[in-house]
RNA sequence: GUGGGUGUAGCUCAGUCGGUUAGAGCAUCAGGUUGUGGUUCUGAGGGUCGAGGGUUCGAUUCCCUUCACCCACCCCA
């Protein structure tokens, strides 16, 4: 038997339908706030991703699907959203034409990596992207499209944000980092001493205990923001509890991701695992030109569909299935042409083989229709079909161009 | 890449201290029921016991290897 490869999942029943739902009510969202559907190919040349997602992190540095097409390309199935849309947003020459720009997209996304709960190797994303506008209010913006999806989709959540500054404040902040990690470099677990060199932030989100007390005493990122970034900070800050927006500052909240600056949040789930960040995003202003683009500043997130697939709360509401069933074998053919009628306005079920009354109740019942219609003997000879409502327990005959 | 756990019917799981033909519940199909369903009764189909190798007269059971899944680390959505 061929298998999935690993970490490659199958979409089915309750999933594929909530699935749906997801894409149907993010979509609508997105679109009240301004955005635009985009799609871009899911193999892109490998360099894309090395400048925008950065050779320090271990998406790029050992988690893509790269190989050498047959024209000899080395090209990459996509890890992440946000560089496929900058790279097409500069392909097209829109940071030149300037204004504001803003996208959302969703599909597949690939990495390499050991599947557990809430991480598989092919999964799904739904992300935004806006462009050209430097203000917090878009940021907030940003916020307030996900709170609306989560809330649609009946998803509860808790916001951490954090700033990581900017070109002008970050390097020096990531110098006194360093320093103070390399004055306790006796005390911090082996992983925080292979960050320390790749990549020094990063030291901050180490799950180790002995390392998160260490960490308590080391040099705030947002008590050393430059006078902009910490403006930007405060009055984005000021804005989400005037809105009445719960949130939590979280200092040791870092994006694996080296293209993020300034605003950097994550929304976290309880109960779905280890995994728990259901979206994650911030701005990242400097990434257009990373990408050649005139520098355009902009703000974007992605939600991890699949950690959010089970927290989705459902509508009740069902369109009525419609059974239909004949009783002997020669009116199959009328019986079909009835219920493919119905088809117009109706979801229904209809059984091929001939059989009795009761066996079609049953049938029907089994298949959770809402309607059982039956064709025997009496309903041919006056041109009617016999028609029970299951769910009422209530029955009527009707005539056939009375179906629809 | 590292560590731990689990693989027996479509699903949830028993079981075999190595022994003939591997079980249950649910689900499916047929019948009891030739015009009134859900509850009920009877029966049937469905398994290379994850795969490969070893030990043995004999392996689903013991040993080795491997694969897959789950959970965690790493990392991230």
């Amino acid at each position: 038997m061929i298998q999935s490869l690993r970490g490659m999942n199958d979409l089915f029943d309750d999933e594929s339908r909530r699935f749906s739902f997801f894409i149907s009510t993010a979509t609508a969202i997105a679109k009240r706030y301004g955005f635009e559907y985009i799609q871009t190919p899911i193999l892109e040349e490998t360099a894309l991703f090395k400048r925008s997602v950065g050779e320090s992190s271990d998406i790029v540095g050992k988690e893509m699907y790269r190989f050498q097409d047959k024209g000899e390309n080395d090209v990459c199935m996509r890890p992440e959203g946000t560089a496929g849309v900058v790279r097409a947003f500069v392909q097209k020459k829109l940071d030149r034409a300037g204004g504001k720009h803003r996208y959302f997209y969703y599909g597949p996304m690939f990495r390499y990596e050991r599947p557990q709960k809430g991480r598989l190797r092919q999964f799904h994303q739904f992300g935004a992207e806006s462009f050209g506008t430097a203000s917090v209010y878009e940021d907030l913006t940003v916020l307030l499209l996900i709170r609306d999806i989560l809330s649609a989709l009946g998803v509860g959540y808790r916001l951490k944000l954090n700033s990581l500054g900017c070109p002008t404040c970050m390097p020096p902040y990531r110098e006194k980092l360093v320093n103070f990690v390399q004055a306790h470099v006796e005390h911090v677990c082996e992983d925080c001493k292979r960050r320390v060199e790749l990549n020094p932030i990063r030291v901050l989100d180490c799950k180790n205990e002995s390392c998160q007390i260490l960490y308590k005493n080391a040099p705030k990122l947002v008590s050393h923001l430059c006078e902009s970034c910490d403006a930007d900070f405060a009055k984005l800050t000021q804005l989400l509890t005037q809105m009445g927006i719960a949130f939590e500052i979280d200092t040791h909240l870092v994006r694996g991701l080296d293209y993020y600056s300034k605003t950097a949040f994550e929304f976290v789930s309880d109960g779905i695992g280890a995994q728990n960040a259901i979206a994650g995003g911030g701005r990242y202003d400097r990434l257009v030109e990373f990408l050649d683009g005139k520098a355009t500043p902009a703000v974007g997130f992605a939600i991890g569909i699949e950690r959010i697939l089970e927290l989705i709360q459902m509508p009740q509401g069902t369109t009525p299935l419609y059974y239909f069933g004949a009783m002997q074998e020669e009116h199959i053919d009328t019986l079909f042409m009835l219920a493919q009628q119905k088809r117009q306005n109706a979801r229904v079920h209809i059984e091929y083989e001939p059989r009795s009354f009761a066996k079609h109740l049953n049938n029907a019942q089994k298949i959770g229709a809402h309607f059982c219609m039956i064709l025997g003997e009496n309903e041919i000879q006056s041109q009617t079909i016999w028609a029970k409502n299951l769910v009422q327990n209530s029955e009527s005959t009707l005539p056939w161009d009375e179906l629809l």
